[in-house]
DNA sequence: TTGTGTGAAAGTTTTCACAGCA
DNA sequence: TGCTGTGAAAACTTTCACACAA
């Protein structure tokens, strides 16, 4: 965002401002990771974006497949900023006839039953918007077939493996997190 | 989900398997809000069910209305989860004709036009799902009639008052999250 | 002058361990 | 016996304040 308005450095004071902080939680937290700020003029935009990348472990890029392409799924292809954090959607999965076979934008719309195909392709991780219903089978094929992290849009908690990492996200869980603020 | 499955008490150690933390975290945490288990046999699901929506502030109800109604907006419609977190999605807006005066569900889709209907109707909380060049004038909007919380799923800072609490939900973020831990 | 990096102090959270209740 | 609630200890995080670099 900062590189985007022709900035080309910004000090842990002005970081803070943006993401609503204080300076010496940002000087603390990057200083974990090493010193890479300078006396004077702040960090390195572009330095600090690459850092940041390396310690996220986002810099080597990371192939994504959305399994279930309905309200959701279409929503999720249509997003445009999955290249800012080095991902790359390159595959959708659904089990409806109607939507097999149709490309929407760069990703083909395959098979669901194809979805072993994931580990001879090497995608690692996996966005699941399908119905509650069948979130739990779905899962056990992809932990199968070697996915590593899914993020996943059902509400419901799914049974994995310890090495297989899920991040949850449920509408009205976020949602209920507002009222306590309103009063 | 327990009360669903049946049950109508649980200890400390079953919630913290349950939800991946240790029994004495459970306990300590709810020991801040007053003590609500029972020596021998745990906490009463419902009570406990109670409590935590009151501690939340969601056990009062709170009417919520979607604004934009594409994929995402759509997904959220279908969305049955609300009710259980105290919400009642009541009406949703859109800018398109073609949708306008459509019923899904139990919502008709209105002009965004009427947005300022919203503080006459009593609605204090807003799902914003616009396209992202839209969502900082449509969050001028909300704020002017009244909205005082926004789940917001622009991949966008909102520029808000103070008074106004927003939740942003980014899609690449969350799924940022995952290659750290898969190595 | 502006603004980093960091020891040390203050503050908070987590963990432990156990008295005591159903 | 099974399980809670909670003081006290340990661990961790945040804040401060300042030496020093550009």
């Amino acid at each position: 965002m900062l590189a985007a308005q022709g900035k080309t450095n910004i000090s842990s004071s002005a970081i803070a401002d943006i993401i609503g902080t204080n300076a010496w939680q940002i000087r603390k937290d990057f200083s974990y990771f090493g010193a890479f700020g300078k006396p004077g003029s702040g960090y390195d935009i572009d330095k600090l974006s690459k850092q940041i990348s390396k310690i996220l472990k986002i810099n080597k890029g990371h192939k994504v497949a959305l399994i279930g392409v309905g309200n959701l799924g279409s929503a999720v292809l249509a997003y445009k900023g999955f290249a800012n954090y080095g991902f790359d959607l390159v595959v959708a999965f659904d089990s409806d006839p109607k939507r097999i076979g149709k490309k929407l934008g760069e990703v083909t719309i395959e098979n669901i039953s194809k979805i072993n195909s994931l580990k001879k392709r090497n995608i690692t991780v996996a966005i699941l918007a399908v119905p509650e219903s069948a979130a739990q089978q779905v899962t056990d094929t992809l932990v199968k077939t070697g996915i590593k992290g899914i993020l996943n849009f059902s509400p419901c908690y799914l049974q994995v493996p310890k090495s297989v990492r899920i991040i949850t996200i449920d509408i009205a869980i976020d949602l209920a997190r507002l009222p306590y603020y309103i009063g």
